[in-house]
DNA sequence: TCGTTTGGTTGACCAGGATCAAGTCGCGCC
DNA sequence: GGCGCGACTTGATCCTGGTCAACCAAACGA
């Protein structure tokens, strides 16, 4: 099954305000790609997202050492590429707002989505084994994002000792999550996955300080189904039933979980028992 | 569908001299379960395995430090587990010889099998975020491993750059080997996700130096059949199908890979066109 | 040597989800 | 407004893989 890859706006640096909501530090203002220093020790300090990120628990000299190889990027439109499989010079990303997908390629020209990341999650650990990245990550919708080069990252690391256990801890965060993805799609039943897919996203979006039942979506019925391992008939017609049993509410891409309970039911099912 | 967890065997240490292939550094000898550190230098130091793990481009006086917090385990035996879901203190490991399954345990009982670990890689990184494991780890066969307490890991890591560096390397290695999962899970077509998968384990062999086209699968077929989505007479129905067409030669869990390149056509096919 | 057990295979049948094919809706554009 | 397009929904049908059940064979113990 193929999916569409949607065509590429250009990635080029985009000037106006962006429309960042889980950050409210000084807009960028500059044309450049990096920040300066003082704009940006702002920014970690202040973010919202500092306790899921890598500053967490990091002192304020610290804490400067590390601005010091952060990079704030431009805002990535819809569609835009932050990284392709192969390419060199690996950097880890923080999502500060909006969302992106990640996918790796298959021979016959289908794509495989490998997860959906949000505000305050890690993108790229998998172009740190040397090889560069192994998948691409492209926004999905306009996503603004940290960027931190591995190199120096490595390097700044060695020398604190806090940022090098938090990244631990922020890899293995991200290893866990990744691992609920072959949970998922190991369940038979479509439903189920459906439903542990929607808990899992209510849960991450509760983590950020949004409303848990108000999901609005970012991927396409197209991606969402990819992401199941269904088809995108099948995801749509889940979506009507959940509907019309007055589980959710759906208005395109905006679904609100109505009953949790009987979502956790679903999602809980097991395969075999009373299908 | 639920699997049958066998009775564990005792994981008491066990004496006799075991079997491991990939490493033929000195046996330990006394029943504690820490070696003294002259034989555990030797033994990193001659490890076959020092290029895929920990030691990579480490030197003399720096893997010493190395050496000082790796434990080696007493062997353990068919289902025995080296860690459960929720336990503390946890620890990075790497398998030195047999294999293992990581698998979590499901609401209705059930489990996800979530990887197939074989010499060479790592378990238990799972449990570096601060929450003890999540997931439990349990032996296939006899097997040997080394282990890292995270706690002191860390601290050597501090000191030791190439050793932060080699960490976060092998990390991303088992995050990217991890993202196959998915991919596999994500076709459609049975065929295909065992096609796969038994690709896939050819090309670990090849990088531990076996023959990578005599497979000695150490689980069951249940277990299998539990990775791969799939029930179990399913996966029966297509190993007889690949040994009719004479892709495979297939003795109980023996598997001789005839023809390598069906078997690469059978994975890399997509689900849509052909069949 | 024979039961017994455990793990695996094979067959018959069925159903859930894929496929194929029409719609429908929302939205930007002229 | 009306058109056209892409995203999504819905229906009809088919087929793969799940289910249920019987069978087989290797390993083990009495």
């Amino acid at each position: 099954m193929s999916i569409p890859i949607p065509l590429r706006r250009p990635i080029a640096p985009v000037r106006e305000a962006s429309t960042d909501t889980a950050c409210d530090n000084p807009r960028v203002s500059k044309p450049s790609t990096i920040v300066n220093l003082r704009e940006l020790r702002q920014s970690c300090a202040d973010c919202a997202l500092s306790q899921l990120c890598l500053p967490a628990s990091i002192g304020g000299a610290d804490l400067e050492r590390l601005d010091d190889i952060v990079r704030q990027r431009m805002p990535l439109d819809r569609g835009g590429v932050l990284f392709r499989e192969g390419s060199a010079h690996p950097s880890l990303f923080v999502v500060r707002s909006g969302s992106l997908k990640t996918f790796v390629s298959l021979p016959e020209g289908d794509t495989q989505i490998l997860g959906f990341h949000i505000a305050g999650e890690l993108v790229g650990l998998d172009g740190l084994a040397g090889n560069g990245h192994q998948c691409t990550a492209e926004a999905l919708e306009r996503s603004s994002l940290c960027e931190v080069p591995f190199a120096s990252l490595s390097d700044v690391a060695a020398k604190v000792p806090g940022l090098q256990h938090q990244l631990f801890r922020v890899m293995s965060r991200e290893f866990v999550r990744e691992q609920q993805h072959p949970v998922m799609m190991g369940r038979k039943q479509a439903m189920s996955r459906l439903a542990i897919f929607l808990r899992s996203l209510s849960e991450r979006l509760r983590g950020i300080g949004h409303d848990p039942l108000e999901l609005n979506l970012s991927m396409s019925r197209q991606e969402l189904a990819n992401y199941l391992g269904l088809v995108i008939e099948t995801v749509s017609r889940l979506f009507s039933r959940l509907q019309a049993q007055g589980v959710l509410a759906v208005d395109r891409r905006i679904v609100r979980i109505l009953q949790p309970a009987a979502l956790a039911a679903l999602a809980e099912k097991s395969d075999d028992e009373g299908k």
